[in-house]
DNA sequence: AAGACGTGGGC
DNA sequence: TGCCCAAGTCT
């Protein structure tokens, strides 16, 4: 804790806040995803929608447009879907309680419990990739949060959440976890924990390659899904072989198996009358 | 319960 | 250059 009051990044701007729905703009920006590309979307997205009632008002396709260059978009589709839940059910105020959190779309368990402890400042371990490797290496002498066994990592977060101060406990936690404790090249020289570590009496283990990535990534439906929703992000519509005709390779050929699996996704829609015109989702008829 | 799901930066 | 990684969730 004295590391972190002299280190940590107190300024960030979702730790200026306790309101639920900043706070949980923030973490669902913020999975997956880097810090220093979260800030900006952060502030310009409470600027524009600074409730769960204004954003639940919004165009699905004008925040799956804010949302460009964040990536993984249906992250962008839920967070509408659950302004527009929080809205229609709990009177524009987002929640709290993890149990009710969940209940939310694309909140999982890490995010529960980050709304809960951040801006509801209630004591719940925060297990996330930052705060489960500390935890796994220095407690559990495991080179990360998979190698531990997800179990025993969730046992030691318990153990060592403190009476009191749970908040910044856990804020502690990740920001050693992310500027000291990393995942590629710790800083164990200027680790506050280097003398009981278990990790560093262990031999510091490394885990085992993930292995996969077999095909190159352009390769892949997820970066043709990437280029579709962002060709359409500049349009108003476009037709399934413009669509084709833009996508690199052999990809052209599965046009219709992306678009099929955007439009289930919620990302994409036909054009109201059409059946080869694609489009951003507008706002559901009836509600 | 593996695999899918975007994008950009670091080394 | 190419691979790894980043405040996860859903199916």
């Amino acid at each position: 804790m004295r590391w972190y009051r002299a280190n940590g990044r107190h300024d960030l701007p979702w730790r200026l806040t306790r309101d639920p729905y900043a706070v949980l703009v923030s973490e669902v920006m913020l999975q997956q995803t880097q810090v220093d590309r979260v800030k900006p979307y952060f502030v310009d997205w409470m600027e524009r929608w600074p409730d769960a009632a204004s954003l639940a008002d919004a165009e699905p396709a004008e925040v799956i447009r804010a949302w460009a260059g964040l990536g993984y978009n249906r992250r962008a589709l839920n967070l509408h879907r659950a302004a527009v839940k929080v809205t229609d059910r709990f009177e524009g105020r987002v929640p709290t309680d993890e149990d009710t959190l969940k209940t939310l779309p694309g909140i999982g368990p890490y995010t529960a419990a980050a709304v809960h402890c951040f801006a509801g400042e209630r004591r719940t371990p925060v297990l996330d990739t930052n705060t489960g490797r500390v935890i796994a290496r220095a407690r559990l002498g495991a080179a990360d949060m998979r190698t531990a066994g997800d179990r025993r990592t969730r046992e030691a977060a318990s153990e060592l959440l403190p009476s009191r101060g749970a908040r910044d406990w856990n804020l502690a936690l990740m920001d050693l976890g992310a500027m000291v404790c990393t995942a590629r090249k710790p800083a164990c020289d200027r680790c506050p924990l280097r003398n009981g570590c278990a990790w560093l009496l262990a031999g510091s283990p490394v885990a085992e390659g993930a292995g996969a990535a077999a095909v190159r990534f352009e390769e892949t439906a997820r970066f043709a899904r990437g280029r579709i929703v962002d060709a359409l992000r500049e349009r108003d519509a476009m037709e399934t072989l413009e669509i084709a005709d833009l996508l690199p390779g052999a990809h052209a050929a599965n046009v219709d198996t992306y678009l099929g699996g955007l439009e289930r996704d919620g990302l994409i829609e036909r054009l109201p009358g059409t059946e080869r015109s694609w489009r951003l989702p507008g706002k559901a008829t009836g509600r």
